[in-house]
DNA sequence: CGCCGCATGTTGACACCATCAACATTGAGC
DNA sequence: GCTCAATGTTGATGGTGTCAACATGCGGCG
């Protein structure tokens, strides 16, 4: 799939091995991928995946900044959609939709992104695209951090209160706020 | 170290573990800790720790626990002396200090509180700390909510903005507030 | 006081993992 | 058609979680 070139040997193996991971990443989460699983799935030998990629964290980089653009691009639809409010309904149900994405994407996201230049650049932009459209700077990183933190906290389950999306509703709306405190 | 009572051969061996995992967790985070590492540091052998606990998830469970206790312990000192807002910067400085052991907590924590009663009913009871000092039990969530995304964006390095501590004193504060978008 | 049982800790083993070095293959360009 | 470099494979090393079998020593029984 993806981008249809096909090199050598394999057929775009690289594509093939973020395919595979993301696939791994998916159901099990971050710390569930092991580079030989990814490889068997790609039907490659186990050491295929070097040839590719210096290490199994550039892997996850990769993979990460892949997942960053695809946010950011999403972030983005849903801006001409709806005002904030339906941008951060947008931020929330991407994470719950896709749980091991999106904590891929943050798990390790600094030491990875010091590490691995294509994925600052895209998780950079990301923010930069979500930052842009709030009214003040300081509105902008309340907002963000409003929905992060929701977000992170009905993946974990902190929220028992049993339907995620009417708690989404309730909580994420347009006018009225959440205050300083804990 | 901890309670003083020594059992059998070792003398804690039980707490030893904790406290080894603990450091290990504490730089390097949350899959930085071998089970086996953490025996060499309580200067047993590597499956020692299987006579106290059944499983790694279950030594890293039992760790968790014992940070929500805490947790919850100094959120409600917290409560005591500021307000909200003072309660909301102690959770995110709390977050800050030690990093590896909020992301232990956090991360996971659907999975292993499910596993084991004793995590599930020590977050249960600092997540119901958290919630019984707010407002409306909505804008309890929000702040909530909020402090918790803004620990893990500032963690993750999403906010390259310098000063860290400066970034919580603009961002914390009592009466104004996130609004809901992202 | 002496013995025994069980909790505790150790050894050895197995399967798995990340990663490296050496080797094989094959497409591209001359 | 031949060579070369990119790609993929094999084998090995050191690490890991976990199990089964074994060793040890404290606590309670006689």
């Amino acid at each position: 799939m993806s981008t249809s070139n096909r090199p050598y040997h394999h057929g775009d193996l690289r594509a093939a091995l973020l395919d595979a991971a993301d696939a791994l990443v998916e159901k099990g989460g971050d710390g569930a991928v092991s580079l030989r699983e990814v490889a068997r799935a790609a039907g490659v030998s186990a050491t295929a995946a070097y040839r590719h990629f210096t290490d199994k964290e550039a892997l996850l980089a990769a993979l990460s900044a892949r997942h960053f653009r695809d946010f950011g691009a999403a972030l983005g639809a849903a801006d001409t959609a709806g005002g904030m409010a339906g941008r951060g309904r947008a931020y929330v149900r991407f994470a719950l939709a896709r749980p091991g994405r999106f904590r891929l994407m943050f798990s390790g996201l600094r030491a990875r992104s010091a590490a691995h230049p294509e994925l600052r650049e895209a998780s950079c932009a990301a923010f930069e695209a979500l930052r842009g459209a709030a009214g003040s700077e300081d509105a902008a990183l309340r907002a963000w951090a409003f929905v992060h933190g929701l977000a992170h906290l009905l993946l974990d389950g902190a929220l028992q209160g049993g339907d995620e999306e009417a708690v989404i509703a309730r909580l994420v709306t347009e006018p009225p706020p959440a205050r300083g405190g804990g």
